[in-house]
DNA sequence: GGGGGAAGGACCA
DNA sequence: TTCCTGGTCCTTCCCCC
């Protein structure tokens, strides 16, 4: 930027995926590509939005250069000591006694339309919609229309381009035939997609006494035979390499690399660090701006640089890159660890709209959860601005949920306190499931009895190993033993009232489950939570006398006790201060405050009403310092940008 | 200081 | 006029013990 080429050409300074080098892309004019992509997309919000990333990541590059720039000789060497020390236990885990072999089908959803329709032979086409392309046949590669590409920009590039509608059913059908041949290979493949699998073929070449190269011929003409599709695949002494090597002859190719120290490293010298898989847009950007690292080559002989710059996980998982080391045995089976659904639609700040969709996508959620008879404790509520910006919101809950209702009250909770936002997508994932799929209950969670007596809820035989719900108006002491412990001070509890989940699912339940979910990071203010949830109040139920003396809690006294209502969705009818609706901690603090000055004036031992205000006290100094814990972030902050994100995992691969 | 939850980001197909 | 969906993993920040 700012240079007078650029000026000339702005759009080499908008760098977007689509110009890095594909399959079948090689012939593309780049410049026309970046020029069109740019042309199109200049003064969108998407646009702005990745203006803004960029800069994050030139921040990210100009800190680090810095950090370069200040290394003495002394530093430098120190670290090279590191390097080399890494780079020789690296070296001497090298295992060249396997045989891996990558499959992955030549643009799969494409050539699975074009078997079903052979109109479309030979014609560019692509499989999505104007708004995004799942992928592209090689024809419309040509002009530089790839996978994860908006259809209009594609539509730019290649006017005559055909749009074909996913169609995930005849994908499933076509990948299940070529698994089929997968497992008279290997029994044990891995599968990462619908087209893509690794397969160690070690057993395979020994038993039969082929060679890797024959037994990659074979396997690509049983797929074709068996499905009509074509396929490329490599073969290496590990799945990093495999991978690798599957891309260098497609379409309908193979690459063989030897088993053989000196043949990998000639082969790695030279591969461009973008090829690995884990090295995406900006770990290149990163390596390329900062240590002028193009190939896995330039990784080595900035070892001592990539040492002091970057987390031992990331350098690790370089210098790996750089001796062309990777995974070598089958990984255990992994348990899903996470579900979601999500939806985009047009840029919207319509409450009733966003809280319809809301709802569908709970419902999605649920449907899948049931399917895959999952319950989660963890809901994460994604949300997309009108300006792209990303934000997630998590609530940890005290048992595991699945039901569309509590879903959906979790959410809408969560959500209620973003708005108003004008949003372009709404997404809900459920996390943390408890091991026990046919439990929806989550055997963990505790009791009010044992939380107040500071017990185990499963130590305690006199007590009910189920949730325990209260009616609006019933006393704790109605309940057979809940009753306050000596000593127990009423503010151990910290409340949130909750809609409760009876394990039928039914809605507009009149009761509250009166449960201590300390750990809810959304948990509101008493006040708050009725508000937000007076759907649920019964207000036909008359209202209990509670004798003041009394240690008993009614949930409509605290209601009347601390008397605290937010007027106006804003302010404290109580004391008059101003919290918006976002400040969802202070809120609560705040409530916590005024509770705890009702508690005060009853009770005799004032010690933890005193805490909690000086709590109070010290939170709101705290926050007056303008440190509110990640609630907004200025756009103009400098972000953290995890470049280390991705390598941690690979260094159990070394 | 360590553990764990939340938030955000990079990357993949 | 228009830039997806669903998943994993990682780091940092922050709170609590």
């Amino acid at each position: 930027m700012g240079t007078s080429s650029e000026g000339d050409r702005p759009w080499q300074s908008y760098n977007t995926v689509y110009t890095n080098a594909k399959a079948g892309m090689d012939g593309v004019d780049k410049e026309k590509v970046q020029r069109i992509v740019y042309e199109m997309s200049k003064g969108s919000k998407y646009f702005e939005n990745e203006k803004r990333k960029e800069a994050f990541i030139k921040l990210k590059i100009e800190s680090l250069r810095a950090q370069v720039d200040k290394l003495t000789d002394k530093d430098v060497s120190h670290f090279q000591m590191i390097a080399n020390k890494k780079i020789l236990e690296l070296e001497a885990s090298r295992d060249l006694s396997k045989v891996w072999l990558h499959t992955d089908m030549d643009a799969f959803y494409a050539a699975v339309e074009t078997l079903e329709n052979p109109s479309l032979r030979g014609k560019p086409m692509a499989v999505g919609g104007l708004s995004m392309i799942s992928t592209a046949n090689y024809e419309a590669r040509k002009f530089g229309v790839r996978a994860a590409m908006p259809g209009f920009i594609a539509c730019k590039l290649c006017p005559d381009l055909i749009f074909v509608p996913t169609n995930f059913e005849k994908y499933t059908f076509y990948s299940e035939l070529a698994r089929k041949v997968f497992r008279r290979y290997d029994p044990d493949f891995i599968s990462t997609s619908l087209d893509e699998a690794y397969l160690n073929i070690t057993e395979v070449c020994i038993n039969r006494e082929i060679s890797s190269d024959e037994v990659a011929c074979e396997l690509r003409n049983a797929i074709f035979e068996e499905t009509g599709l074509t396929c490329s695949t490599g073969v290496a002494p590990n799945l990093m390499l495999a991978k690798v090597c599957s891309d260098i002859n497609k379409p309908n190719g193979q690459f063989i690399l030897p088993n053989d120290r000196k043949a990998i490293m000639t082969f790695i010298s030279s591969l461009p660090i973008r090829k690995i898989g884990g090295i995406g847009k900006v770990t290149e950007n990163v390596l390329r701006d900062v240590l002028g690292i193009q190939t896995c080559e330039d990784i080595l002989q900035n070892g001592a640089f990539l040492c002091a710059l970057f987390s031992s996980c990331s350098s690790d998982f370089f210098l790996s890159v750089g001796l062309g080391l990777g995974r070598t045995d089958t990984p255990d089976i992994k348990m899903r660890k996470s579900i979601s659904s999500e939806r985009t639609f047009r840029a919207t700040s319509d409450e009733n709209f966003l809280f319809q969709k809301l709802a569908d996508i709970a419902e999605t959620l649920s449907n899948d959860m049931k399917e895959k008879c999952l319950s989660g404790r963890t809901l994460t509520l994604k949300l997309k601005t009108a300006s792209f910006e990303v934000r997630t919101r998590a609530i940890s809950l005290q048992k595991c949920i699945h039901s569309k209702e509590d879903i959906l009250s979790c959410a809408s909770r969560i959500l209620k306190a973003e708005l108003p936002l004008s949003l372009r997508l709404i997404g809900l994932r459920m996390s943390q499931f408890s091991d026990d799929k046919n439990s929806h209950v989550d055997p963990m969670q505790k009791s009010i009895v044992a939380f107040l007596s500071g017990g185990d809820a499963n130590s305690s035989p006199t007590l009910p190993k189920k949730q325990v719900c209260l009616e609006v108006g019933d006393k704790l002491e109605d309940h057979d033993g809940l009753d306050f412990s000596e000593g127990q001070s009423k503010q151990d509890v910290e409340l949130d009232f909750r809609v409760a989940d009876d394990h039928t699912g039914d809605k507009n339940d009149d009761r509250f489950s009166l449960l201590c979910d300390s750990h809810c990071s959304v948990s509101r203010s008493i006040a708050e939570n009725f508000k937000m949830n007076d759907s649920y109040l019964d207000e036909s139920k008359p209202n209990k006398s509670v004798e003041p003396d009394e240690l008993t809690y009614s949930v409509e006294r605290l209601i009347e006790e601390v008397g605290l209502i937010w007027v106006d969705d804003y302010i404290c009818s109580v004391c008059g201060i101003e919290l918006p609706p976002n400040f969802i901690e202070e809120r609560r603090e705040h409530s916590d405050y005024h509770l705890a000055e009702m508690l005060q004036k009853e009770e005799s031992s004032r010690g933890r009403a005193h805490l909690a205000q000086e709590r109070f006290v010290r939170k709101v100094g705290h926050n007056r310092e303008g440190t509110r814990k990640k609630q907004k972030c200025p756009p103009n902050e400098v972000k953290h940008i995890p470049i280390e994100a991705f390598f941690t995992k690979y260094k159990k691969n070394s």
